[in-house]
DNA sequence: TCCAGATCTTGATCTACATCAACGTGCTTT
DNA sequence: AAAGCACGTTGATGTAGATCAAGATCTGGA
C-alpha cells in the first residue's frame, strides 16, 4: 500500500523507520471511481493527495461551461488545488478520476504537525513544489511562444504515457485548443 | 539596506535577531544598470536574487531572435532562472534591468546551510514557492482560457504598477501577444 | 439487445491575432 | 544640434486556429 509513496519519498528524502511510520499513519486511503470527484469547486481542499494507482485531472469551468485542465495525475503525482489547500479558501478547480483510481491524503492540520515533527518534510513538500513550479514556467513560455502543432509534440514528447491513456479531447483543453483543431495537427503528424 | 527584506520576510517567518544578522551576512548588495544583464543564458545561476529597488525581467529567446518574458520583478520581488539555480545547469533564461536596480543576492551553497542553521528558512522559501506556484497557475489557465484582451485586463488588475513602469511592448512579451495587437487593445479599451 | 452518450473525424466558414510596412515622437549619445 | 534608436500607432493583408455542422465508431447502462 506504501511502498509506492515511501519509494517516491525516499528520492528526496531519508526517514528513520519510525519517521517513515509517523508519516504513512497519517494517510488515509481513498478509492475515487472514473468520473467521481475528488474535489469541487467551492468546496475547501482539506488534503494533498498522492496518487497510487489511475488517472486523474484538475480543470476549472469558465463562464461559457468550458473546462481548462490545469494539470493530469498518474502514479506517483501528487494532485490537488493548492491553493485552496493552502489558503483555506474555496477550491476554483475541480478534480476527477479518468480512471479508477487511489490516492492517498494527507490534511493540512496532519501535514503541518509533520512538518514540526520531522522538519525533513519542509525540505520534501519544498522540492516537489520547486519541480512543480519549474513545469509550470516551461509550460508557460511554451504557450507564449509555441504555435498549437509544436506544443502537442512537446506534450507527447513529456508526457508519452499520458498520451496513451487520456482522452485526446481532455488533452486539447489542456493545450488550450479545440478537440476539431488536435484532430487536425494529429492528422498532420501522422503523415510526417 | 536590509530594512525591506526582513520586512518581507517577517510577513512569513519570525527570526531571532542573530538568525537576522546570521542571514545578512550571507547577501550580496549589487547595483544593476538598466540593460544591463544579471544572468545570461548559458551561465548557471549562482543566486537567489530580492530586489531592493528598480525592475528587471526575465525572458528567454527562441530560435527566430523573439524575446519571451517569464516574469517581471519590481521592489520587494525575487527573480532568479529557479532552475538553473536548482540543478546546477546552465540557465535558459537571461535576466536583465529594465530600471537602474539593485537586488540582494544569496549564493546556493549559503542558502543551504542556512536551510540547516536556521530550519524557519526552509519554511520561508516554501511559502515563496507556493505562492510563486499558484501565481504560474493562473497565468497558465488564463493563456489557455482567455482572449488577448481579456488577458490584458487581468494584467492590469493584477499589476497595476508594473503596467505603469514597464514598456507596452515588453507587456506584449509577456502576454505572448505582438505590441501591435495590444496597442488596439488600448486603443479600444480607452474608448469604454 | 438496443439506445444514449462519449469520442473522434472531416468539411465549410469565420475571426482574432500576426505579419508587413510606414510613420511620428521623444530619448540618448555624440 | 544632429543622428539614431526605442517606442508606440495605424493601416492593409494573411493565417492559424475557432466555430458550426454532420456523421462514424465505440461503449456502457437499462
Amino acid at each position: 500500500m506504501y511502498d509506492l509513496i515511501l519509494d517516491h519519498i525516499s528520492r528526496h528524502i531519508r526517514l528513520t523507520p519510525a519517521e517513515a511510520n509517523r508519516f504513512t499513519s497519517v494517510l488515509r486511503h481513498r478509492k475515487i471511481r472514473r468520473r467521481q470527484y475528488l474535489l469541487q469547486v467551492g468546496d475547501v481542499s482539506q488534503y494533498e493527495n498522492f496518487i497510487t494507482k489511475g488517472c486523474l485531472r484538475a480543470y476549472t469551468v469558465d463562464a461559457q461551461g468550458g473546462e481548462h485542465i490545469a494539470m493530469f495525475g498518474v502514479e506517483g503525482w501528487w494532485i490537488s488545488d493548492l491553493f485552496s489547500f493552502l489558503t483555506n479558501t474555496p477550491a476554483t478547480q475541480n478534480i476527477d478520476a479518468l480512471e479508477d483510481s487511489e490516492v492517498l491524503s494527507i490534511e493540512k492540520s496532519d501535514l503541518e504537525k509533520l512538518y514540526i515533527d520531522v522538519p525533513e518534510f519542509n525540505r520534501l513538500f519544498r522540492i516537489l513544489l520547486q519541480n512543480a513550479f519549474v513545469a509550470h514556467q516551461k509550460r508557460i513560455l511554451a504557450s507564449i511562444s509555441q504555435t498549437a502543432e509544436e506544443q502537442y509534440m512537446s506534450f507527447i514528447a513529456r508526457y508519452p504515457t499520458l498520451d496513451q491513456r487520456v482522452p485526446q479531447h481532455q488533452i486539447a483543453s489542456y493545450l488550450g485548443l479545440t478537440p476539431e483543431t488536435l484532430s487536425r495537427i494529429r492528422k498532420l503528424q501522422a503523415k510526417k
